[in-house]
DNA sequence: ATAAAATTGGACACTGTTGTCAAAATGACT
DNA sequence: AGTCATTTTGACAACAGTGTCCAATTTTAT
């Protein structure tokens, strides 16, 4: 659990950097669990082992523990999407295999990831009540990674690989193909293997639809 | 809104029934939008002109409350969904066109539906404190409807119109590449021009990956 | 060692929610 | 008009959660 603010420069700045990482990442915890009018004060502090007074301390109230813990997994996934996006294959040797590689750690750092899905949890359970953190979303996820992938397939339809006249289409697609046979359900967690059969089944049917024939 | 007893039989069975309906029909809007913990009797009781002890009175506490609102949605979507399914292109004359018209019914009716998006919702956010609630929801989805879908593809294989060597595979991809292009987000309701364009964008994409050469 | 800062535990007032109770009001049917 | 079931209303106790205050304690820096 890391924040925005530098420990080694100021160790003391508001307060014990280290507490207040247990604190934000149990909050994390327990609002992805109960929601956030589920989660109570009480078991943040508890599941922190710190006592509740610490994280008015550090934090403030409810609603700005909340703010802290979605800007740091947002911060953190957005990070992880952008390194995972930068090994996509633009000039690769054998398109299928390469593109299953790229799948696997996309589905493994992106979406299966407990941050990915946390903040997935938080935006569904709570978009609608906190319009802001929605708004937050929508700026890393279709306005910057989404045309992000459809750049990275643009460039392998320039280089000749694949056939896309709408990239955005075809990173839509692609990416609903590689989630599509992904275990789902609350809880439900994806093997290894399970995550390579995803991302070979997704890619196989992408190839055969923008496959140069 | 539609309860499993007769009306018609009975009137007065259990009280009033037009009440009952009120009551469940306010309790789904209220626990969609505020999820379980968040909702309370009272707001149920002023959203359903209903005064509170008649809640107690009619269905018992507020798990029994949820519970009767988990049933009454699960019973009308599945109910849809069999209904949809039924008007599948087994043996039609131009592929594209019957499967884009079948697509859009399938958005329609199960997809954008407001019961389906409600039970979706009530899934991801109750479905961990409540497994069973979980529990029936897989019967439905990956027990009855995704076979459902696969069979009505490995009919229209059968008769030559596309090649599927695992309909079980083909009809999450369907259904996933049907969904690709549809706005996501909390709120976010697709016109008809968007399920048209969605399901046009999905077929075209799904058949260039399973259809003849 | 000492001073400053942070943490702890407990108590507190306040609010909102649940579920129950009993008396009064409503409405339908005879 | 009278009877019956149902609904309404207002009150109630019990409980959980929030956010604050403060004194005692521990940790950290000098």
């Amino acid at each position: 659990m890391e924040l925005s603010h530098d420990p080694a420069r100021s160790p003391t700045l508001r307060g014990n950097y280290n507490k207040r990482c247990a604190i934000i990442s149990a909050a994390t915890a327990v609002f992805v669990r109960d929601g956030f009018t589920g989660a109570s004060i009480d078991a943040i502090a508890e599941e922190a082992n710190v006592s509740r007074q610490t994280i008015y301390n550090q934090l403030g109230d409810k609603e700005r523990v909340f703010a802290e813990v979605v800007r740091s997994i947002t911060e953190r996934s957005s990070a992880r999407i952008m390194e995972t996006l930068a090994s996509f294959p633009a000039e690769p040797e054998d398109v299928e295999s390469e593109l299953v590689d790229f799948a696997m750690r996309l589905t493994r750092n992106c979406v299966c990831d407990a941050d990915a899905r946390a903040l997935r949890r938080l935006i569904e359970n709570e978009g609608g009540r906190y319009p802001e953190l929605f708004e937050t979303w929508k700026d890393y996820g279709p306005g910057k990674n989404w045309p992000a992938v459809a750049a990275c397939l643009a460039r392998l339809a320039r280089s000749g690989h694949i056939e896309a006249d709408d990239p955005e289409l075809a990173a839509r697609q692609f990416t609903a193909l590689i989630g599509a046979d992904l275990p789902v359900g609350p809880g439900a967690s994806a093997t290894e293997d399970q995550i390579e059969a995803a991302a070979r089944n997704g890619v196989r049917t992408f190839l055969r639809a923008y496959g140069k024939r």
